[in-house]
DNA sequence: TCGTCAAGTGACTGAAGGTCATTTGTTCGC
DNA sequence: GCGAACAAATGACCTTCAGTCACTTGACGA
């Protein structure tokens, strides 16, 4: 079971977390299993009381560290957006040369293509998530969300000379409506998959996320080269 | 009060519906007032009972006409989505000769502009609408979506000499992308209103609907010319 | 060793989607 | 017109689930 090795994460802490750093790893622990429960099925199918029942805590615990279920993904989103994040600086920073459009969308679309939970979470955020938060709750989030845009944004700019300045954080907006969009596409809910896979005849409506965010990408940098 | 008219409508039907005239009658009712109370609110917060009664009937005779919350808002979704393209045709064929991209971007963007609920709801399709819903009643929409795609894929081609076989299709699945992300960014829920309004330092995560979609379709439209 | 306190618990609550036995308006044959 | 028959409408009831809170108990310091 995959609960297996984060239940025994959580028995090797002691029973109540009195240190930071146990409350930390407890909480933690919570966001794993949330995610390890919302891989397997979808938002809506994920549990509070499953949650706790795998982290093999009582649901109320669970309600000491995420006073919401959304705010409970809401961080499981801000570790995952955050790690992509300091994963793409890296991948940039490391080949300090002009870069090429096609190359930065590969570049940005691949990082991309094992993070399924990270983009569908991404496409949840303001329809799902920030309808039950508090604005305490989201500000850091938002201040965080602005200053990796500004960052990522700068270092595009400049690794693609043709961009002008103010044209890198905008090419992270329309990157993150084409994930959102894009895979909520790609990503259809069973029902969805059952009915496309029923009839051929829709196969035009599938969409493979990696490759169209590719193209998708690709053709935009080439407009903004063509100017 | 906007229910009053409706309500009107309502006692003006029998109060069995009996005739298949009468049922659709009702159920346009059960649909209008559903989308007089989503424009006002948002999905989570517009219950079956007060649907209900707004359209001066009992909450279990709107389950008579459509099965599930989630079946409602995608018969609604359907309405305003195909009476969109409808629209959309009419610009096109309106005038045949050659037209540019960003005209195109222009005319496209602009025929979102006062449809909020329905972008609104494209961005719930994937992620709350086919939770909840058989096969049965997706495959119509979804046979719908795809006549409509190629249709407007077909004229938008014609318009537009340097697109390829194939890419008019393609040029709207990237606008659903678009619209579907661009959405989210631009009508955040109150909470998120709320935050970005007190902190002047985060405009940059301000997105006007219309401009950004008009800047991300001309671009990627100029894209698919400069090849 | 024991008192204190906060972490943890789980029975309980409220809210909302969804059901169904019963009621009643409508129609149609006479 | 009348009444039997049918199906539309009803709303009390059921179920599920997020979220609460009075109570329990483990950890730690004195």
């Amino acid at each position: 079971m995959a609960s297996t090795s984060a239940a025994k994460a959580n028995r090797a802490l002691p029973q109540r977390a009195r240190k930071d750093e146990d409350k930390e790893a407890r909480r933690q622990l919570i966001l794993n299993e949330a995610l390890a429960l919302y891989q397997a099925t979808s938002y809506a199918e994920v549990k509070m009381a499953d949650v706790a029942g795998r982290a093999m805590l009582a649901k109320g615990t669970v309600f000491l560290y995420f006073p919401t279920k959304e705010a409970l993904f809401l961080a499981l989103l801000e570790d995952l957006l955050f790690a992509w994040f300091a994963r793409l600086d890296e991948l940039l920073a490391e080949d300090t040369s002009a870069w090429t459009g096609p190359r930065l969308a590969r570049t940005v679309a691949e990082s991309l293509e094992g993070e399924e939970a990270l983009t569908r979470l991404l496409a949840l955020l303001q329809t799902v998530l920030e309808q039950n938060v508090t604005a305490e709750q989201l500000r850091p989030f938002k201040e965080r969300l602005l200053a990796a845009l500004v960052r990522a944004g700068t270092l595009v700019e400049q690794r693609l000379s043709f961009l002008h300045a103010g044209e890198g954080p905008r090419f992270f907006i329309h990157l993150h409506a084409l994930v959102t969009g894009l895979r909520q596409m790609a990503d259809v809910a069973p029902v969805a998959r059952e009915v496309l896979e029923a009839l051929p005849h829709l196969a035009p409506l599938r969409v493979d996320f990696t490759a169209e965010l590719t193209t998708a990408l690709s053709t935009l940098l080439r407009g903004l080269e063509s100017r």
